[in-house]
DNA sequence: AACATTAGGGTTATAGTATAACATTTTAGC
DNA sequence: GCTAAAATGTTATACTATAACCCTAATGTT
């Protein structure tokens, strides 16, 4: 029986952007790794949604949220920060970031983005990475990461016809 | 054992150029597409390797090719055209195209990349799509297209030691 | 053949995404 | 405080993609 999932769902998303910021900023301390008040607000506004954010998108929140003027290199170098951190994804095929729940374990970048209603649900599932592994080296592929988006509709623009 | 496929081996190149040109031709026949000069010679210029090549790298091939001077929607059009006839695939992470070698099995966009030679290698599984489908299921999420782009090394800079 | 209709392509300008290069400020270790 | 390294600021530019408008070529009808 399909499930919705913590981004499909209503939920107190308060919670979600509290416990991302409080899990970065344990996860860094611990790595030796400086987030930083820009870093730290460029992850807050990623983590208002769980829609992926374009980098020119949150220099226009970061301007809005401060009247501090950033420029593309500023909020691309926080975004970097926060990829090789694993703490947000990258979304090839919308140009655009969002949060990762479960930074505390390295994985790939497998998604679940819903045409209609832009949320994206990280799959957290490791079968799918063992298969694709697998299969890849029947070809004699030696994997070294992979990234999966998938389109389509989640359950609740499903359930509301959301074509 | 693992095994080298096709984009992977050497190989006589020329034969994958004029196969799959005139299997596009002979679908755009049966589905009434038309195959225009212009289509047919980015559709060459794509398959002139197996690596994916980007947008702007075909507009000089272009010029190199026929002195025929193309501004970017010209080849954009032609791409769109391959894209919807699924002759060709984007490589999201790349801004890239490359041929397709089954045109005729609609399918989705799997690919193994390799970071050493650039060759793209088309992952043929169906198993792949099947566990896409089943895992997105789970989370009640009805899945229309999905894209798999796997990096790494392939057989070849493998053996020799690709870092 | 003349005509209308549609699709393909040419052209110009511009939007959207990302990085190079260099200057300045902040931080951490001594 | 001094120094070195890291982070951010600043300017300019590269790279990718599309909008809008026009013209020509192909197709189908009378
Ligand atoms: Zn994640
Ligand atoms: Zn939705
Ligand atoms: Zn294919
Ligand atoms: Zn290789």
């Amino acid at each position: 029986m399909p499930q919705k999932p913590v981004a499909f769902h209503r939920h107190n998303h308060s919670h979600c952007v509290s416990s991302a910021l409080a899990e970065a900023q344990e996860l860094c301390t611990e790595r030796g790794a400086r987030l930083t008040p820009l870093r730290r607000q460029v992850l807050e506004l990623v983590w208002r949604s769980h829609r992926p954010l374009g980098a020119y998108a949150l220099m226009d929140l970061l301007a809005e949220e401060s009247t501090r003027r950033v420029a593309p290199p500023t909020v691309y170098r926080a975004l970097d920060f926060l990829l090789e951190q694993g703490l947000i994804h990258r979304i090839n095929g919308l140009n655009a970031f969002v949060g990762c729940p479960t930074p505390n374990e390295r994985h790939q970048s497998h998604f679940l983005l819903c045409r209609s209603c832009g949320v994206a649900k990280e799959m957290e599932s490791n079968d799918l990475s063992t298969v694709i592994r697998k299969t890849a080296e029947v070809d004699g592929f030696l994997v070294e990461s992979d990234s999966l988006e998938v389109n389509g509709l989640c359950p609740s623009c499903r359930s509301s016809d959301g074509a």
